[in-house]
DNA sequence: TAATTATATAAACATATTCGAATATAATGA
DNA sequence: TCATTATATTCGAATATGTTTATATAATTA
């Protein structure tokens, strides 16, 4: 983990290379402040294994949190990320489509 | 390695989640091909090493190669890949810099 | 055909990631 | 204070990743 800027850009990146993670920002693309309770629920998830992802991601200042009572909130803290996630969506689904002619024609 | 839209997004972010495949796509970032040999040298890599990182990215789709003679060349296989890029480096380096503002107030 | 060049692949090892189980903590209510 | 609720932390096992060394292959040249 050196602290040049790929190792950087590489470092924020590890943050979306999960799918757990990726589902969890999508849960959170609104924009607003959603509880620990609620994403467990909406994704099923372990609460152990949902509070480490959740630490991840602060820890990498993709997310911020905020305590309420016995609640805690959590938000994104850039929207940009979600424009990047959608590019890299996009890219995906064109490759996808991309493959998907090669096949048609015999290729793979 | 699943096949849902959360996991594909995951494992197309884990090709960008390391250093050196950060730079080599940098190193492309103008569109065209380029052979290894000439990546080798300004990356300063190891030989199979740089080898290995092309061939994961080429397997995800991030890159495509063509041969001629016995020299391989690489390029990025869609642009939006760099609009995704560029936008990561606009949070990591907002993120930096409201981290300087809080640590100037004597946060952290 | 033998040597050389450019790149790829395989094997071995060290390190990192992910998950579940158990336990800890903090806020609230009885 | 004791129990409950919501979330966090720790630990260990399984799996994945990154690097190096050695070897393989394909194209070219002597």
């Amino acid at each position: 983990m050196e602290d040049d800027i790929y190792s950087l850009h590489a470092e924020t990146c590890k943050v979306f290379s999960n799918p757990v993670r990726i589902r969890l920002l999508e849960l959170m693309r609104d924009g607003k402040w959603h509880p620990v309770g609620e994403m467990q629920k909406t994704g099923g998830y372990g609460q152990a294994n949902l509070s480490q992802h959740l630490s991840v991601m602060r820890g990498r200042g993709a997310i911020y949190s905020k305590k309420e009572g016995r609640q805690v909130f959590y938000r994104i803290s850039d929207m940009r990320i979600i424009r990047a996630f959608d590019l890299i969506r996009a890219v995906i689904s064109s490759g996808a489509k991309a493959r998907g002619r090669l096949l048609e024609k015999g290729g793979y």
